[in-house]
DNA sequence: GACAAGAGAGAACGATCGTTCTCAGCCGAT
DNA sequence: ATCGGCTGAGAACGATCGTTCTCTCTTGTC
């Protein structure tokens, strides 16, 4: 097992774990359990625990932006572009072990201690807002659209989070529906 | 200072320092420094941090509905009263100190690992949908319009607080405004 | 085969924190 | 005035956790 092996699992540890118990509540001995990776190993790679948080926030970040984009783009139209977000929100929220935003998650648990967290956080929803930006503009539909089709996901997460159901996605592609029809008869 | 008291100051300083830092990093010490109400006092009123955690979001819960009902309830016309929840929200977003809500903050902190707080979070976004369905009912709105609202408000909420900035309410407001137009033509 | 170097397993350390205990002082009752 | 019980201040306890250390075993080299 050379470093690059160890960063891989130490990484897949990670995620598994503070996404699904949230990050303080998972000690670096359940990090090494897990991953199997010697503590020792795991200090050389991460020299403290913030650094492993940070890692995992970007690693997520480019993939779950990856297969948003990927799915998104299976769709030839640009007005169903904009609605195919919705569609695979709804499936991210039926996956099993979903539990909401990993950067809405940390920030409510560390955005008021570790500015790195919170930086995060703000980097990764600013991303999604840019990608939303080029669907918008991209179909032709005024800008202002964009933040509001954000505020939409971001309730969706949230809303499928803390009721546990996937429904808010539905409802979500339906408000954005409607926010499409307005603007384009304006 | 009798019992009473007591609660009230330790509920005082458990909501500044729950909210300003997040609950797992505000020790009782904390807590009993800041409300000047000793160990054990303070244990005999809540025999555990979780109680004192519970009693907190719960006395929120009805001063922040409270709060948001008197303003929108200052309008008189049903539709005003609707976009007014997300002027309501503006305002809140603006006060200083300002991090977001408790419930979305403290899901993600302890939804995971503490049954009572994702309870907790599941009747006060529970109740605060049920408010909304009451005003779209009041207008004379088709009821899916409610969640839809819903989801802008919480978009609202959780963007405000990552960004630290208030202007998604504003946001939030004009996507409602389009909602509502949508559905009334409908 | 001897040995240096490194790695793994897990103990150990130091800090933090929830909770409980100690002890000195105070207050009301007799 | 005395005594019993309650209260407050803060020490103490026990668990947890991030981080480091120890010790043993392996492994590659001469």
């Amino acid at each position: 097992m050379d470093d690059a092996d160890a960063r891989t699992r130490l990484l897949d540890a990670a995620e598994d774990l503070f996404y699904a118990r949230g990050i303080q509540s998972v000690g670096m001995d359940a990090i090494r359990d897990a991953s199997g990776v010697p503590l020792k190993r795991l200090y050389a790679l991460f020299p403290a625990k913030e650094q492993l948080v940070e890692a995992y926030l970007e690693r997520r970040d480019v993939s779950w932006r990856g297969r948003l984009a990927a799915y998104v783009e299976s769709h030839p139209d640009p007005q169903q572009r904009i609605l195919a977000v919705f569609d695979w929100l709804q499936a991210w929220f039926s996956e099993p072990g979903f539990r909401g935003c990993a950067w809405i998650n940390g920030y409510g648990e560390l955005g008021a201690t570790s500015a790195a967290v919170a930086a995060q956080a703000r980097r990764h929803k600013e991303a999604f807002r840019q990608y939303l930006s080029g669907l918008v503009a991209a179909a032709g539909m005024p800008a202002s659209l964009a933040s509001e089709l954000h505020l939409l996901a971001e309730g969706a997460m949230v809303t499928a989070a803390i009721f546990g159901t996937p429904e808010a996605a539905a409802q979500a592609r339906a408000a954005a529906g409607h926010l499409l029809a307005a603007d384009r008869s304006a």
